[in-house]
DNA sequence: TAGTTTAATGACCCGCCAGTCATTAAACTA
DNA sequence: TAGTTTAATGACTGGCGGGTCATTAAACTA
């Protein structure tokens, strides 16, 4: 059994990529302070010098994590309001839909969880998830919600605080996954609870016959 | 300008309850890792050394934070249900109501982000808490909406997966003030948003008219 | 009041890890 | 091929904070 070094390798397109990835995985698998820089190099086939090459500081890798994992996603979910034209609620669950196949069945569902715990130690970080991310994400659901209430297909309530209590059930489907998760024997599953969601949203949500 | 040393004082039974209330608004404030014990001692009125007198651990004190803190509210709840006579729905809108007093508008609030953050890192922590909170509560939720499906007051749905959905908005509420708070401007109105929950659930919840 | 107990103290220790930098070698150039 | 550039390395450091313990003094006792 000899030890041997891998040969070095010069890739410093590849390299800032894959270290956002795998930071990614242990800031979601172990919360940012517990994650040593160390690791996250070594998961990235790479030395902790290089991740210095390459990030001014672990706040820098967090930001660079979260920016690069989440914004576009939003952008997706835009281009589909724009061009949808069937009923506001079919709008809200092509959005629900999108949001689940690019953020739920992937690595990036654990950001929100991350964020969560996180945004009081990196303010910077938080306001710019907000401005990005939040933001935008709730004027997708406020405008079809305002679409369906214009139509007379909803019902009036206050935009701003229905959009929080719609979105709320989502966030923390993936919040628990990534905390509490592990500690019951079966999870619930992902597809059944939003279909319940929605199915309490579209009774909740109509307009009471008169 | 004389520095004065404050006179010792020995307060055995006290001191517990004092670090624990510390520690809570430190833990809530800027998470367990980044919260020092020096700084939960000074809360306190204490030094480090006597904080070790009362608990053997860093982990040992967010425990007891955990476990004083949260536990004796969830037997009120099962009090309320046990004694209850009224609807389902009302049955639901009281625990909601003692959940809010109890915990809610008290520095407790911030256990769920608290417990959400740190799961991860102590599944010691997380299996008690889920074991003696979320199980308890769970279990509270679910007897009432059984209880207004088998009435024929509310349609019938999947109850585990309908008392998460239940839930969700709640804990979000908690978790949004502890986190992303900060990051806007005009906070959400607590009462406003619990009762557009609530109304969106007794509308969705409710058997529809044959 | 002298003696005993033990709550409280705070200086200290030590392991951990973010961040540095002198050195190495891969890839490119003339 | 010799020379240059710079990506990559990993040993090292500084300080921070969890945890310890010898010392101090408050409260109690005879």
């Amino acid at each position: 059994m000899v030890s041997v070094t891998p040969p070095r390798k010069r890739r410093k397109e590849a390299r800032p990529s894959e270290l956002t990835a795998a930071a990614l995985g242990l800031f979601v698998e172990k919360g940012f302070a517990a994650t040593r820089l160390e690791e996250v190099a070594l998961r990235a086939g790479v030395s902790k010098g290089t991740l210095y090459l390459y990030f001014d500081s672990k706040e820098a890798l967090f930001k660079a994590v979260i920016q690069e994992g989440i914004v576009p996603v939003v952008a997706e979910g835009e281009a589909i309001a724009a061009s949808h034209d069937g009923s506001a609620f079919d709008l809200l669950e092509r959005l629900l839909a999108n949001w689940w196949t690019r953020i739920g069945e992937t690595d990036f569902a654990g950001i929100p969880k991350l964020m969560v715990a996180e945004a009081r130690n990196f303010p910077e970080v938080a306001q710019f998830y907000y401005e990005n991310v939040i933001k935008r994400g709730r004027a997708l659901v406020g405008a079809a919600l305002e679409r369906g209430m214009a139509s007379g297909e909803f019902r009036r309530m206050d935009v701003e605080t229905c959009i929080e209590v719609v979105i709320a059930p989502v966030l923390m489907l993936l919040i628990w996954r990534y905390s509490m998760g592990s500690c019951q024997g079966k999870q619930v599953d992902p597809a059944q609870y939003l279909a319940l969601h929605m199915d309490l949203l579209r009774q909740g949500l109509q307009r009471t016959r008169v």
